[in-house]
DNA sequence: TGTACATCAGTGAACGCGCGTTCACTGATGTAC
DNA sequence: TGTACATCAGTGAACGCGCGTTCACTGATGTAC
């Protein structure tokens, strides 16, 4: 077999002119960054790959991050903040509260099931695995959860709803149901799943209708 | 500082008797499953490491292992019965199947927080990490699954459901629920959550007796 | 009862690999005088 | 206008590490005669 077109290995590239030296930095994060999302995560990303894609030695790379860690915590960095805004741009112009937050989450899982490997680093590594300054506080600092916990405070301000409910609680249990099925439908995307809008539908028509017979 | 008492780093052991050597698989496996379990997950699971926690070259391994993989798969392979083990073990004896349903859900978590690192391997792993069988089949075929949707089965049985619910496509929300749950408690552990039987019995109850007001 | 030998349960040393990281260096380029 | 030089943008070669895996071997032990 003929080696498949690779990237241009070594591609003739000229240094950048003096001054300049800083821009290189944005060079190693866009390859490090499209090197995540091609080899599936972090695992993929390794100094020498990365100066290879950008066309540098890989002594170079530590001329802008002081180690590993710091460009991979830079290619993270900015997730939460797209997630939200994925999430905002979805339900834009959306009145309805029961509406928007049907939306969101379709948003959601859409949004993790296009970036699979983003969102593994975001909810699905442990702990130890996570960059710096992916602790609690990020997550709420970020304002997914915050604008999520708004949408459910507007369904309960319809008045639509049964008196005493925490919306805390129901935001909790919201972002756990769209978590399940995202992170499920990137860990086994063979188990046959039902339609993940049919599955939305079902699930927010019965948990806002309830499942008791009426009588 | 003192080195901690560690485990002898090669204790005396004497060779099993002729005939006897099958039985160093056993000691390799348990080796390698405690190891999993302590250094939290797959990747301290090595050979060399396995080798020496039993006492032994790290090339005995392949008398009965062909491959790394092998071992690891080994470790997992009865995990899917051991959490259905768990589940059923905790509903046995509940007849009504609603009070069934929440204390299968408590278990499921349960079981997830208590083995975190099988829990990862289990459900929160790319499918390309995952040990050969872990297939839609073998889900499946652990009748975890299974006895989830007999579960669901007998709450519509009882009549006090809505009709026309497909206990199929409920079970998997239920699943899908309770996933949620264990997965981000495990990988955001400090993420200022409820308590989970609260959370559990929020759900539950406004799951069965649904949100809007009834009016 | 004694002995040669096949077999078994392992071992010691090394292989090649890819990794993060360091260190002394090089050559172009702008600037001061 | 010419030149010495500090500075900048990098590089080549190597470091030590741990990994999975292989290969030729060793020494004890049961067995056949």
């Amino acid at each position: 077999m003929s080696p498949p077109q690779s990237d241009p290995p070594a591609l003739p590239r000229s240094r950048y002119r003096r001054g300049e030296g800083a821009l290189l930095r944005e060079d190693i994060l866009n390859a490090a960054s499209q090197l995540f999302v091609e080899e599936g995560g972090e695992e993929g990303v390794t100094i020498r790959a990365v100066a290879a894609a950008v066309g540098v030695s890989p002594p170079s790379v530590y001329l802008h991050f002081a180690h590993k860690d710091e460009l991979i915590f830079a290619v993270c960095q900015n997730l939460f903040a797209r997630l939200d805004a994925a999430l905002e741009e979805a339900v834009a112009g959306i009145d309805d509260p029961f509406a928007s937050c049907r939306v969101r989450a379709g948003a959601y899982v859409r949004f993790g099931l296009e970036h699979p490997d983003h969102y593994r680093v975001l909810f699905m590594h442990p702990p130890q695995h996570q960059p710096e300054g992916f602790g609690p506080e990020e997550i709420k600092a970020s304002s997914a959860f915050e604008h999520l916990v708004d949408n459910v405070e507007a369904m309960v301000a319809s008045g639509l709803l049964r008196d005493g409910l925490d919306p805390h609680m129901l935001a909790i249990e919201a972002w756990a149901f769209v978590h399940g099925i995202t992170s499920l439908l990137i860990s086994h995307p063979d188990f046959g799943w039902p339609d993940v809008d049919a599955l939305l539908d079902h699930h927010f028509t019965n948990m806002i209708d309830g499942l008791l017979r009426r009588g």
